[in-house]
DNA sequence: ATCTTCCACGATCAGAATCCGCATCGGGCC
DNA sequence: GGCCCGATGCGGATTCTGATCGTGGAAGAT
């Protein structure tokens, strides 16, 4: 299983590395936002372990972009001790769990192993419903032979939507999504995202389940 | 969202159970494994937080006799700082989360919607009795063949029912359930929405237990 | 025991109040 | 120019409220 890591202390680099290779990961090493950026756009990762402080910026804004961006690979986050309030942040912009340093080699596998289980569950390749097919690699669609494209934010609200297909999801959940965890947004902008989702899908194929948020309909009409 | 909390230290426990009240939560306290496993088999709780040292015994034995029963209700142990190996094996024992003492508060409340938020990603688990089915991540039901669609307040209510059935819910507890523990509506907007629901299900569905609550029928006349 | 009375609690209803989503627009920003 | 955010007013679904009516069952009488 790959995995990378995001550390610019050398020596602790080496240490992670040297040590999830022993427990038969398959570590890759970036020192900064730019390199994981790059790293992450390619895929391919079953996890990321993710330091907070780098050279290049805050590992929170790597994050937070990562999972506006629709991205889900589960994230390992390290950071200093007593950071309680980075430590929340962290979970709220998405991680999927911390680890304060200094840290346990063995514990820090056992964490990824952890994270890496949950995330199968809810992994798919394919993102296709009901006549629609996404290819999230190049943000376009097709449905009935017609190409649709997507600005980013509707790509990242249909996106949402299509990886669990008929199931609703929360209108926070979607803020959450497109916004990261820093203040969901005092608009309606998730409601005019889907009026012109509507728009280029058809009426009927997102419901609204009012009061609690959206999902794709069923069957066609 | 009601909370269990399992801890025996009287101060903690306390501060525990204000500090989740504060944040929104229905915080109840036990302080024993023994009165835990009774709570638990109720069933009707969105986590629970676990401390690992209690008077009868481990939390970690606890935890793993409630997984080997198939519950998975997201758990969230409280351990001493320094017990890695505790730590490491409350993971691999199915706890979905740890913490050290001592913790920020705000810290628990993050991990504890951290880890309620996976958990209903997974559920998806068709709640049913009696012919009726119920979807919860639809907010739909199915019941002789037509499909049922319910409001948010009228799910909420029917899903508090159905997750025990045949067990009295007592209408504070619905109350609690559907307004939080703060701001008690003042009026008999439960009996309304039971009777919306009696409406759509059926009479006989839904029992009445006079001066304690509801409850669904144990079997359809 | 049986019957009657009584009353607190629940059922029902309709109107009011509230909440929520939709459509649309203008301005800021890339 | 395209995209996105934030604001606004409208319309409708949902929910709450309060009044009224119905009822179960206990208390007391016979």
């Amino acid at each position: 299983m790959r995995i990378l890591i995001v550390e610019d202390d050398e020596t602790l680099a080496d240490g992670l590395s040297v040590g999830l290779r022993l427990q038969g990961f398959t570590p890759e090493l970036v020192t900064c936002c730019a390199d994981a950026r790059e790293a992450l756009a390619q895929g391919g990762f079953s996890a990321v372990v993710l330091d907070l402080m780098l050279p290049d910026g805050s590992g929170l804004d790597l994050l937070a972009a990562l999972r506006a961006g629709g991205d889900r690979v589960p994230v390992l986050l390290l950071t200093a001790l007593d950071q309680v309030r980075d430590r929340i942040g962290g979970l709220d912009a998405g991680a999927d769990d911390y680890l304060g340093k200094p840290f346990d080699l063995g514990e820090v596998s056992a964490r990824l192993r952890a994270i890496i289980r949950r995330a199968e569950g809810r992994a798919s390749a394919l993102l296709e419903w009901n006549g629609l097919r996404l290819d999230p690699s190049r943000m376009r669609g097709e449905m009935a032979g017609r190409e649709l494209r997507f600005s980013r934010r509707e790509f990242a609200v249909l996106r949402a939507l299509i990886e669990t297909p008929g199931v609703i999801v929360e209108k926070d959940r979607l803020e959450e999504r497109l916004y990261g965890w820093q203040e969901g947004v005092e608009s309606n902008a998730v409601e005019v995202h889907v009026h012109k989702l509507r728009a280029k899908l058809g009426a009927g194929f997102i419901e609204t389940v009012r009061g609690v948020g959206y999902r794709l309909a069923e069957a066609r009409p």
